[in-house]
DNA sequence: TCATTTTTGTAGCGACCGCTAGAGAAATGC
DNA sequence: GCATTTCTCTAGCGGTCGCTACAAAAATGA
């Protein structure tokens, strides 16, 4: 058995053994760098975030950059999935807890009425505007798969909800969806023009309101 | 008195007599032109659709363009406001012609799921779109204020019918305001996305069903 | 010590960006 | 005809874009 020596002060990443690598060793912590590109691209879009603006905020030169990342477009790839699992995973958590499918939704729209809004990052969602007027197709369609994937989940749920019994038989599910959708994707407009968190939260309230309340929740 | 003579076969713009100018005439129409570049600018934002984009689209040499419009600036400052008169008055019309507020936002909304999903055009908004992620903050902040502009006026009118006792006197006016820019920045959005006329139509009669109905018609 | 491996900083590639100088072309007034 | 005015075309400016070749630097294994 290799002794474990891991503890030489400045591989945060490599946390499971694995006896250092050859060659000369980073001197940037890969995570910390990642999340510094993640809040560029998330406060001014794929394409007006330049290399340059990159390895600025990275604090990183640009050989490192691609050697650690790949290009330009594969470090966005990267940020997207981060951003999902760190600051976008409120909508599925919800679909999967949440007892109907009102419920998940109303969570939804609360969450995103905080989420949107929180100090310390850019507003809004980064898959609703980082990829906005891209001039590389495959950028903005793969946001926009996103996109459509949540409403189509929406609408998985509420599905279910009908067949269950738990809303009316009549129940347009493909269009009670697409409204949620489309109220997620303009609260985070709001956001990004200056909206606060209360202000959303109020525009929430409303929008959760058109909800037959045939749910568990009566009062 | 001079002789109008204006049938010359190439001065469509200039309807009122104005003996011709000195020099060499324009090769092109100035106001085709122009909806070209509206019509580029509406469908890859500000950013993305660059000056050599706009010659070839509108069919002109670069120096013809800067005579003609000024800057890549000023000629998008035209088209915006080209844009707000051709594409984007149905808001206005609605607000100063419909008896009540909730007449004007069902409106507007319905008449935005025509003109967002219309064939012979980009989808969407262009107020809404073609200034994000833009990294001159000019350009974003003026489509920013007239988007804000919208929900304002949209506020007033409420508040107006709130004073006239055709609303309730606790409706929150400016929420239900913002719910509404909401909804017509989420339907763009899905517009952009490849929502159909239909299902944006769906979507604002969801949208609408919010609203006490307590106005003139009530069938 | 010394060869090997990997990262780092410098420096710059070709392509495109918004924009314009300058010469020629097409109208006018005289 | 001829000067004047205005537009059009070619060509290219300085700057930034995404990206990379290259050599020095810093770790390893022997």
């Amino acid at each position: 058995m290799h002794p474990m020596v891991n503890d030489d002060g400045t591989a945060k990443t490599r946390a499971k053994a694995a006896p250092r690598p050859r060659g000369r060793p980073r001197s940037f912590d890969r995570e910390t760098a990642l999340e510094k590109a993640l809040l560029a691209f998330w406060e001014h879009g794929y394409e007006a975030t330049s290399v340059s603006d990159l390895t600025r905020v990275m604090d990183i030169g640009a050989p490192s950059l691609y050697a650690a990342f790949g290009d330009k477009r594969s470090l966005f790839d990267e940020v997207v999935r981060v951003y999902g699992t760190r600051y976008g995973s409120f909508t599925e958590r919800a679909l999967a807890e949440e007892p109907t499918a009102r419920d998940a939704v109303a969570r939804t729209l609360r969450e995103a009425a905080t989420a949107y809004t929180e100090p310390g990052h850019p507003h809004g969602c980064l898959v609703v505007h980082a990829a906005a007027n891209c001039s590389t197709p495959e950028v903005e369609q793969s946001l926009r798969d996103r996109r459509n994937a949540n409403i189509a989940a929406f609408e998985q749920r509420i599905k279910a909800d009908v067949a269950a019994g738990v809303l009316p038989a009549d129940t347009d599910a493909a269009a009670l969806a697409r409204h949620t959708g489309a109220m997620i994707q303009g609260m985070s407009q709001q956001a990004r023009d200056g909206a606060s968190r209360e202000e959303l939260e109020a525009v929430a309230e409303i929008a959760l309101s058109i909800w037959p309340r045939t749910g568990t929740h009566t009062g």
